[in-house]
DNA sequence: CGACAAGTTGAATTGTATCAAGAATGGTGG
DNA sequence: CCACCATTCTTGATACAATTCAACTTGTCG
């Protein structure tokens, strides 16, 4: 493996990981996880740094330990990217190549700040998915999630008027927040537009103007929600 | 079981189905099968009928055996529905309650036309997915093809001007059928609508145009693509 | 044939893209 | 710490795209 935006920080034991319950590795023991010859090797990723890229050969799955990450998808016919996912601590990507069904990346992987993942073989994750059926819940569970992202983006993002649909955004990504934290928010204009499929000029605008009306603060790359009236904007 | 839209029509023996093959049960033997009480039964539904309803109890998933159903959620704050997906014979539906962590089907199933279906119990298929890995396989690959489906919706159809939506939305929906094939269409302009996130009118709009045009031809509930210029549509 | 539902079309209005200019921001080297 | 640069953000004017509402046409089925 040799990716130039990569940088081995070493190996980890997983089961010292501070993020192991959320892992798909939760609940699982010592005996587990040593006799598979699981190795796992820690990453880092500067902002802007690409993992893999849609259509290279799928050896490996990673889980985000920090920063943040997004994954989109080149258009037939359109220069401009699409982006399907946005990632955060705890989430899994580059699984499409589980099953043995799918042995190329669907999308592009870049990092949106500074992250740390680790790799995971997916060779090793395979075996390890049919000898426990703990790990196989997990990464069925991951299956469900994304799924269910998917399906988040197309019913409450994928129609409806900018204002609505950057709303919808902001809570869905700050949700996992207690209410009026401050929330890390390391998502460029442009970047935010490709998600929700519109100009980035507008998405500014929309943005602009829940400044204004005190929907929302923003200082640095962290957001803070003060209220957003979800049922005036959708019902217009 | 007491839903009145649904009509019994018999018991099946899988091992006869002549959709075996496309189902989750294929490459399965009769010993695999029959000893877990793997009791499938038939159903019919006229067009139009519901077959769940979105936070129902989910107790069975369903295999459309012929017609097409609509996958829909309603919208928090919106009197719309959104359609997350349009299912033919093959696809798998209401497989939400697998994993035990979903316990409510999270759309609404409704017959877009006259569609014969087979009732699977949750589980009897979760106790048959743990003991036979081609099952446990067969349902990954669902999961994985209903995540590359909502996938296709956001980056084909979820953004770009409304011609472009419908042009890959008919390519896609014919796809499996031979080139310059009637295709059955049994898609309303409204349904289409809420599928691309558009007003019926201005789907109506460009159907009419694409007719016009002579891009496809359309009759009764079939339609037949022609020839569309993707490229040039997309371009724009 | 009549009645009702679905499709089509037009005109006015709203929403969004585009392009371009100016303002704010973050990072860098002195 | 500051000046400078490059990038990103904001904002305005204009053009285009889509919605809405309503009238009208077509299709379907008894």
């Amino acid at each position: 493996m040799q990716n130039p935006s990569w940088k081995m920080t070493g190996e980890s034991d997983c089961l010292l990981c501070p993020m192991r319950q959320l892992s798909i590795f939760a609940g699982l023991t010592i005996e587990d996880l040593s006799p598979l010859g699981m190795v796992v090797e820690d990453i880092h990723l500067p902002a802007g740094a690409t993992l893999y890229r849609q259509g290279e050969n799928a050896r490996y799955a990673f889980t985000l330990r920090s920063g943040a990450m997004k994954l989109s998808v080149h258009r037939r016919h359109q220069d401009e990217n699409r982006i399907v996912r946005l990632l955060r601590y705890g989430d899994l990507l580059g699984f499409e190549g589980l099953n043995q069904a799918r042995l190329h990346y669907q999308h592009t992987a870049t990092a949106l700040d500074a992250s740390d993942l680790c790799l995971l073989d997916l060779t090793a994750l395979n075996r390890l998915s049919e000898d426990r059926p703990k790990v196989r819940q997990a990464l069925i569970g991951r299956w469900q999630s994304a799924l269910e992202e998917a399906e988040f983006q197309l019913v409450e993002i994928g129609a409806g008027k900018a204002e609505a649909c950057v709303a919808a955004f902001l809570c869905h990504w700050c949700r996992v927040f207690p209410d009026g934290a401050w929330v890390p928010f390391p998502i460029e204009r442009k970047e935010l537009a490709d998600y929700l499929g519109f100009s980035a000029a507008h998405v500014s605008r929309v943005m602009a103007d829940f400044k204004r009306n005190g929907y929302v603060k923003e200082s640095g790359k962290r957001i803070n929600i003060q209220y957003i009236p979800l049922r005036r904007i959708a019902g217009a």
